[in-house]
DNA sequence: TATTGTTATACTCTATAACTATA
DNA sequence: TATAGTTATAGAGTATAACAATA
């Protein structure tokens, strides 16, 4: 198997950049892939309802749903769905906004807290486990030079850009 | 950096490894979200069905439906599915095995060949665009960074491995 | 009128498992 | 019994659109 995964369709040519992102491709999808296996097998959660907290837990006073809805760059049906889960195992609670009463504030719960840091936790170690291939400097080479990537995306016409359509202006 | 002692060091890096995961898949779902967009809108397609007309577009002769299905490491349902697709829409066809009656060849047709080197061409050029925030030189080295990553996912207890689940033995 | 959030719905992608026909 | 392929089903994950309540 380990000849045959994407990257193979381009190994008959020079063609620099396609070989490039098909490596790039299939590294983050293999990595990804077993962070998704552990995370349903050691935790029974999936990665959306997980960066879901991990967006909480860097907001300590807590996200109304459209600003998670903008954060994890999903629609708000998807927010709604989710936090329902969370709240229903008791992870999170929504609370009344104070002045605006169309609106919720999202929060982690205590328990949601503790757990979630405990998730976090294996996660990150997993993390340096997948990446253990690369040594400190070498990570930190990559690093840098996908800071040269992500500010080009980033400037690329917002038409292109994946996640859903934004309201022009 | 190098005034910590080993513990903060030690911390200092896992850090280091989360961050660096953080962006990479930061950089490499937008990629892959514009090439869907596209496909989608210039093509009317999909990246598993884009994968599988490469695969075949690789091997003239044609491949098994247990072949594609290991290539593109998906279950063997999935690859009917799409399949059937690609062939109610002329761009492949199943051809009886001469020698063995449980299996198929799968095989482009002329106008499928014709359609799929359109694509994979303005495919291509869309990399060489989202990748042009490297220089060829910055690519290489990405390249070459990410080889060594491959080479240490590739060598992880198939257990974690992302995809079907292979029998054992 | 615009915005917040919910509901309903649909489509893609993928997995598992039961099944048929053949080896 | 084992394998190739199909069918059926389920569940992530995501989007769009219509809607109610509120701003």
């Amino acid at each position: 198997m380990t000849e045959l995964d994407l990257e193979s369709r381009a190994s008959d040519h020079d063609h620099q950049a396609l070989r490039l992102w098909l490596r790039l491709l299939t590294c983050t999808h293999r990595v990804e892939g077993v962070i998704r296996n552990r995370l349903r097998q050691d935790f029974a959660t999936t990665l959306p309802r997980f960066d879901l907290l991990a967006q909480l837990e860097r907001s300590p006073d807590g996200l109304s749903m459209r600003e998670l809805s903008k954060r994890l760059m999903v629609t708000g049906g998807n927010i709604t769905g989710i936090t329902d889960q969370l709240e229903r195992e008791g992870l999170v609670v929504r609370e009344a906004h104070p002045s605006d009463r169309r609106s919720f504030t999202v929060k982690l719960t205590p328990s949601g807290r503790q757990q979630f840091k405990r998730m976090a936790s294996t996660h990150e170690q997993w993390v340096v486990e997948l990446l253990a291939g690369w040594s400190a400097e070498e990570k930190s080479q990559v690093h840098g030079l996908l800071a040269g990537l992500k500010s080009h995306l980033t400037n690329l016409p917002a038409v292109d850009v994946a996640g859903p359509k934004e309201k022009a202006q």
